[in-house]
DNA sequence: AAAAAATGACTGACCAGTCAGTTATTTCTT
DNA sequence: AAGAAATAACTGACTGGTCAGTCATTTTTT
């Protein structure tokens, strides 16, 4: 009768014990604490303790989730982006829409979800962090960047095969789409203070601008 | 005969002890290792003892020069941003041009002087660092971000003025479209390893799109 | 009662900043 | 001009505090 039979079974029939879920759950309130404190003060100047205290346990148990101050920091910034790619391509559901509205469309949804308070936080640390921590770089490259510059340029080629757009040679096209809202989240996390982004106007004329510098 | 004239006058006639001279030098070699320093590792794990070999000295000399490791991530940023205002500035001299010219010209413009490699170094640390160092981000923003959209601005009006541009309502015209070049350079820093940027087809991608996102 | 989870006092490495002492340069004296 | 005295620049061992990571003990769960 071990391994929680019985009232550790899950809808699923799967014996899932209390014991893992309060694990996983500890676990995500850890990484919730870490982003908090590195996205505060960064990671070199982050204590651990800190993050145990916002956590609400002590600097022993974070050591019994996670290996090392490293370890944390890299485990925060996999669990906090793995949600958005499923969000991006959830949004990307192909519609049969003109190119100019879904990207129209994409622009927006790609505000919408690099605006997010968290999400921006991470951005900002992994250009902070990046060179320190090659391994994150890269998979934030892979996961998010590489990812999204696809989807643009997906629409684009929709776009110059249905001669909405025309057809432009440089390189760095869908970095260079991309890049509004980029400096859009980076910005409001430097320099919001000093002068502000109305998002919503930003916005429309960013989306104004690309789109008039695509049409054929 | 005290105050050194003699030896110690330069060609101007004013008195210039070797001692000024050799001060002035070391702070300045001081804030370039600062700056590799700082580049490499970021402000907390920044060790100034590093700072010191790198410059030629020992730790205790650096304290001669600056009060803390602060002041001397503030100075270094200053000194190594004072010139670029001069630049731009420069660059800027007024021509008869066409916007379109001019708008084409002070983007190429911006982009040697944001790839710069000191200066995109500093402009990642302030996104980095800003936070934590209010006065700086202040600083960053008055003397180069402010002042680098009202260049823009001011060739977007002469061009609405002689009808090569549509006049666009929205906030934050300035911003995003320096923005590609902003993307460009912290890229170059952080993820040009895994997917190179060529920079000269790169500016030539987003001069057009801009060019034709504000043509009438 | 046994096992698992959590604790927090502790250790050892690290580093910003100091300061008593050393070296280099300039000024004064003869 | 040659040495003596004064001043400025520099050094690096040291201190005090900090913090990542450990582990013997306590608490909670089963």
């Amino acid at each position: 009768m071990n391994q929680g039979a019985g009232k550790g079974a899950n809808v699923s029939g799967l014996p899932v014990s209390r014991r893992l879920q309060q694990k996983e759950a500890k676990r995500a309130a850890l990484v919730d604490a870490a982003l908090k404190v590195f996205s505060r003060v960064g990671f070199a100047a982050a204590k651990m303790d800190d993050v145990a205290e916002e956590a609400g346990v002590s600097k022993g148990t974070v050591y019994l989730y996670f290996d090392s101050k490293e370890r944390l920091f890299e485990a925060m910034v996999r669990d906090k982006m793995a949600p958005a790619l499923d969000e991006a391509v959830e949004s990307f559901t192909v519609s049969d829409s003109s190119a100019t509205e879904r990207l129209r469309q994409h622009l927006r949804s790609l505000y919408a979800r690099m605006l997010d308070g968290d999400r921006r936080q991470i951005m900002r640390l992994i250009m902070a962090e990046g060179p320190n921590f090659p391994h994150l770089a890269a998979f934030y490259h892979q996961r998010i960047l590489s990812h999204g510059q696809g989807l643009i340029r997906s629409i684009i080629s929709q776009g110059v095969a249905s001669g909405e757009f025309r057809k432009m040679e440089g390189h760095g096209l869908a970095r260079n789409i991309a890049a509004g809202a980029i400096v859009a989240a980076i910005w409001k996390l430097v320099f919001d203070h000093l002068q502000p982004i109305e998002l919503d106007s930003y916005l429309e004329t960013h989306v104004d601008l690309v789109l008039n510098g695509l049409r054929a």
